[in-house]
DNA sequence: GGACTTATTCGACATTTGTCGAACTTCAAG
DNA sequence: CTTGAAGTTCGACAAATGTCGAATAAGTCC
């Protein structure tokens, strides 16, 4: 027992987590990839004041766990994603599932509705969601 | 600027994070607290095999964190959970809100509805969960 | 070609986490 | 008091993360 998903290895044996650092980088590569590490530095120079190595070591370490692919351009480095941001959040989600919730995901879904703000708005969204949802499942 | 902090640190200035490793001790004490490093190794020789000063270092740091409070009775020492575990939930939920979904509630949710496997029956509690959530806001 | 501007490469260092083992302190008994 | 078992303290270590700076390599321009 205690098993998980049908086999389905590919390239990425292990799940793909990403660290706090590694997610801020992300996002702005997912928004304007392909992008140089200096593309990347300057988007986040506002935010964090990250050094130009910084930024590239993290874009290094990133590509070599395979979540960056890179290709040269005459001399400069352009980064792309090899994974969506969808496919990041699962793995962000499966990880918190696993360590706070047991991997039960509605006693998740339940904190977020009962202890996190919703704006009114929200709530009425995501019941659609799910009604939709349940539709879809019945059809 | 940007810092004027009405002077009031107390002893949890930074929110509380618990690592992999803490949460598998902390999920022990949350269910037989008071207890002693030893019984928390006990309960978890079956699934981690991990050595009792490894149980033991882990509590100690999450007692320095201030997560774990401690009394000693003889020569025994006992901990007890400062924070709840929904405490710790929320926590780890608002860290994955801020690193992945820009700290919106919603398109969590949504993500997890729509790409997280849910059992038939979750899907209506849920929808009942958030009917529920709504109407109180209409009361 | 030389001077500049850009990128890239590497190696470093401080922290945090995961994991221990060895040495030492206490108690309760004999 | 002597002996053990049970518990505690400390210090270590490797790997992962966060962050850089200095030394290099590559183009660009006159």
């Amino acid at each position: 027992m205690s098993n998980m998903s049908s086999g389905k290895d590919e390239a990425t044996p292990r799940p793909n987590e990403l660290t706090a650092a590694e997610w801020e980088v992300m996002k702005v590569v997912w928004e304007r990839q392909p992008c140089s590490a200096g593309d990347v530095q300057e988007a986040l120079k506002a935010e964090r004041g990250w050094a130009y190595s910084t930024v590239k070591t993290t874009m290094d370490r990133l590509a070599k766990k395979g979540v960056l692919a890179l290709k040269r351009v005459r001399n400069v480095q352009l980064f792309e994603a090899r994974i969506t941001r969808t496919d990041a959040a699962r793995g962000e989600i499966r990880r918190l599932l696993d360590r706070a919730f047991d991997g039960a995901v509605a006693p998740m879904v339940n904190h977020l509705v009962a202890h996190e703000k919703l704006a009114p708005g929200e709530l009425a969204a995501l019941r659609r969601l799910i009604e939709s949802a349940e539709t879809e499942r019945n059809v």
